[in-house]
DNA sequence: TTGTAGGCGTTATCAA
DNA sequence: TTGATAACGCCTACAA
């Protein structure tokens, strides 16, 4: 497509393109008249300025970058609006891109934001990306950066995260406090740094209570992974009197399959998940659920992207971590007892 | 952050810039051993093509830009993922925005995409967006555009649709066969064509079995929005018998308040939703829904936009119309009768 | 096979 | 207050 540059307008007036450009940058090196005689003209003949060409000179180009590994889930979209929220008030586009789960599509998702000159990125990784490395060599050349969610240890970058060892323990103990002695806890995958502090927040809550550590299964995030998980648990006979599961979809799919078994929620077994969906009060029964502050993430992460940048240099990177609410509804209340 | 350049390779190696830029363009006037050389170097000194650059120069980015007016919906996420997998494969970046329903932020989200300098865009309106104008603009100017699920008409530009008018007409030609007489229809947005569609697929569905026009709410897509409309309903005393949504979260919203007040579903009123989501199959009663061909939708609108980039001038836009399927349920199955 | 130079659309520096 | 000109990083005739 043809764009209109500032050499017609310049032309059409018979002056020079730094004129033009003094009257697009607010400069006051300008006469007034001038200045809206031109600003007339280029809205007249459809000018806008060159973004790319002025990112070159620049360096620089009011557009932010968010990665995010899925967004099947409704988690993820609902932090992005947080964050644009917060980003389109201070003058920022939003470019979204999502990874798909692969290490690689991560990888180049960000070099394209990179070579298009993000002022930033706002990341959460895929599971896939479990070394420091790629993202030590980025923080190193100068982006400014911030983890939310699924981060990474050990590098000098901000992050916004959950806890998840307190809600972790917090959800088991309701089992606990129901009765169970006989809990599972299907993960997530296990290299996430999340999944390993859900894991400590269930194991210590046994311990509390002075119970022996329950089984832990390593399983996905997507219904489909849940239901699998709950026919292999049925078809070995070793299906558990609870189930803490680590994320909402694959709890929800692990009732599907039980259900289909004929197996009641939560007489038989008792299921609280993890990551609050839209699902999880709208599904039968009702799924007990530690909610996330997801569009405050999103907020929070932004802020700390643009204090970063507005302060490159002096900034100093610091990890915030937000508070959730478990929410108890009838697939985990001992209706029995 | 600072980018290594082809004048810093070419100084590293005393060749010429243009020796280093055809080693990256692969073209055949280089003597092989230069080439790879160069290439070696290159990547140990960390140097990749500013594409800014490049872009200003080839006026192209390999970028392609998808708006969508929200994604809280899986809908949108889904058609996403189905364009990414064309594009990527194709050799495209995907920049993804999200217009929160407003037609201003819609209309920015365009601008910084054409200032970005995509090769093309794929687009879905927010609701806001009625008149031809603004686009008509925009596929003047050249910028090859497709249009999917939330269109306009009277454009000439090409479109992936579904066949909202047929799949309404069997949603409620469904709820006739069960033996229903008053049926609600629950609307989406005046504005949209879909919505009009859907009206005339339930319009023409009574007519063909001769029954009186049902009623028309409008209400929007959330489930808010069916909540706040079945509370009406029940608090004016009428309650139909039988609701045909168009929306899936609306729906559920409208069985949600239905249960809170005791009022059984199908038995007191059975329900219909459209745009099938995760959700419908897992709520309870298990949600009787249209299903939409949404990750063939993203691949459709992509293939179509690729064929028009790759052929402009002698392209011709198409409409292409997609099918669905009913899937039936208990929400709307009479067991009464 | 390689180098030189002009240009993509801006902005910034210096003269005028 | 305005204009010429050199960047920004790259590509591509054209010349060597």
């Amino acid at each position: 497509m043809k764009h209109v540059t500032i050499k017609d307008v310049a032309s059409k007036l018979n002056c020079s393109v730094s004129t033009v450009s003094r009257a697009f940058n607010d400069k006051y090196d300008i006469r007034p008249e001038t200045r809206s005689l031109i600003l007339k003209t280029a809205e007249e003949m459809g000018y806008r300025p060159n973004p790319i060409a002025r990112k070159l000179i620049k360096q620089r180009s009011l557009n932010i970058g968010i990665v995010v590994p899925e967004f099947v889930n409704s988690f993820f979209p609902e932090v992005i609006i947080g964050a644009q929220d917060v980003l389109h008030e201070k003058g920022y586009q939003v470019l979204i891109m999502q990874s798909n789960e692969s290490k690689d599509i991560e990888y180049k998702n960000v070099e394209t934001l990179v070579d298009n000159m993000v002022d930033g990125i706002l990341i959460s990784l895929t599971s896939e990306v479990t070394d420091n490395e790629y993202y030590a060599k980025l923080i190193n050349r100068g982006m400014p950066l911030v983890f939310f969610n699924r981060v990474l240890e050990g590098l000098n970058v901000s992050r916004v995260l959950f806890d998840d060892y307190k809600w972790a323990f917090f959800a088991t103990e309701h089992l606990i406090v129901q009765g169970h002695r006989n809990i599972v806890h299907i993960t997530g995958p296990e290299e996430l740094l999340l999944t390993k502090e859900r894991i400590k927040g269930f194991d210590d809550a046994h311990k509390k209570y002075k119970i022996a550590p329950g089984k832990k299964v390593t399983c996905g995030f997507t219904m489909k992974d849940g239901e699998g998980m709950a026919q292999k648990m049925i078809d070995n006979d070793e299906l558990p009197k609870a189930i803490f599961s680590a994320s909402d979809l694959s709890a929800i799919g692990f009732m599907k399959t039980l259900k289909n078994n004929g197996i009641r929620i939560p007489e038989d077994t008792a299921i609280v998940g993890f990551s609050e969906s839209r699902l999880a009060e709208n599904v039968y029964p009702p799924l007990t659920s530690v909610k996330q502050p997801t569009y405050e993430m999103g907020r929070t992460a932004a802020e700390l992207l643009i204090e970063q940048i507005q302060n490159t240099g002096k900034f100093v990177p610091q990890t915030i971590v937000l508070n959730g609410k478990l929410n108890i509804r009838e697939s985990s209340v001992n209706v029995g007892a």
